[in-house]
DNA sequence: ATGGCCAATATGATTGGA
């Protein structure tokens, strides 16, 4: 089973390039994020000819996650437990089915932060807090469980091409990667990193400043596995060639591998 | 990590992104 996340800045602008990525890397599973529009504008239409089925989870503008499956969806959730007052649509939680046994998926949009010196980056690091105890709580359940999505968070000096450019962003400052490093203290695995060393497993180039062709890229789109998914893990990718195609988005889809039917 | 972008909004300027 192939499990996918992709933050596509926009499923409306990129629904060609989808389509096209869906047909060739054939996932079983995808998160995506920043679909930027409402459940009732989403392009259900192209994506369900592909036989997918579809949880999505959007608001207006901005923001915006959505599951695709092939098997059914099961006990979709919208919304991280822990802030009443959060009104962002940043995170949906299902079930998928296999012949053998569930697995559950979270598809997740972590919060920029930036700048630091704002109530943004008090309300990344309380998401992160949030998304601790949803770890901690499904973690107890001892089901395969892969929380994929665009966590905004450059875990090590490996994985930027100019880490000291990053020094004081919100997405590499410690109170950042302490959180996320505490989610693999829980027992979470960083896929990617766990099946590759490489220095240059980026997934995301800005738009600006040529750092697609220069290759100043960052690993910020990550899959965190369960024990359960981890015995199961097979491989893992990362497309970047889609960061080359006609109307891209600024981040690539990556994947992940499980021996589960 | 800025010279250079991109998307959404009643828009020809502002906000958010990373």
């Amino acid at each position: 089973m192939r499990i996918a996340t992709w933050n596509v800045n926009s499923v409306k602008q990129r629904i060609g390039n989808l389509v096209a990525w869906l047909s060739e890397r054939a996932p079983d599973v995808v998160c995506l994020q920043e679909t930027k529009c409402v459940d009732e504008a989403f392009p259900r239409e192209p994506l369900e000819a592909l036989g997918y089925n579809l949880a999505v989870h959007g608001q207006k503008t901005f923001n915006g996650v959505a599951i695709l499956s092939k098997r059914p969806i099961e006990d979709v959730r919208c919304g991280l437990a822990g802030d009443d007052g959060d009104d962002h649509a940043r995170f949906l939680e299902a079930v998928v089915s296999t012949g053998t046994g569930v697995v559950r998926i979270a598809s997740l949009y972590l919060p920029n932060g930036n700048p630091p010196d704002t109530d943004k980056y008090t309300y990344k690091l309380k998401w992160m807090d949030r998304l601790l105890e949803f770890a901690r709580e499904r973690l107890a359940l001892e089901e395969p469980l892969v929380m994929a999505g665009d966590y905004n968070v450059i875990p090590t000096t490996a994985d930027a091409k100019h880490p000291a450019a990053w020094t004081g962003d919100a997405l590499f400052l410690p109170p950042t990667r302490e959180r996320f490093q505490a989610l693999v203290n829980l027992g979470l695995t960083d896929a990617l990193r766990a099946t590759s060393d490489a220095r240059d497993l980026y997934t995301f180039w800005d738009y600006q400043a040529g750092a697609w062709q220069k290759n100043n890229g960052i690993r910020i789109d990550h899959l965190l596995l369960s024990p359960q998914a981890v015995d199961r893990l097979a491989g893992t990718g990362i497309d970047r060639h889609v960061r080359a195609w006609e109307k891209p988005s600024d981040h690539v889809p990556v994947y992940v591998d499980l021996a589960v039917e």
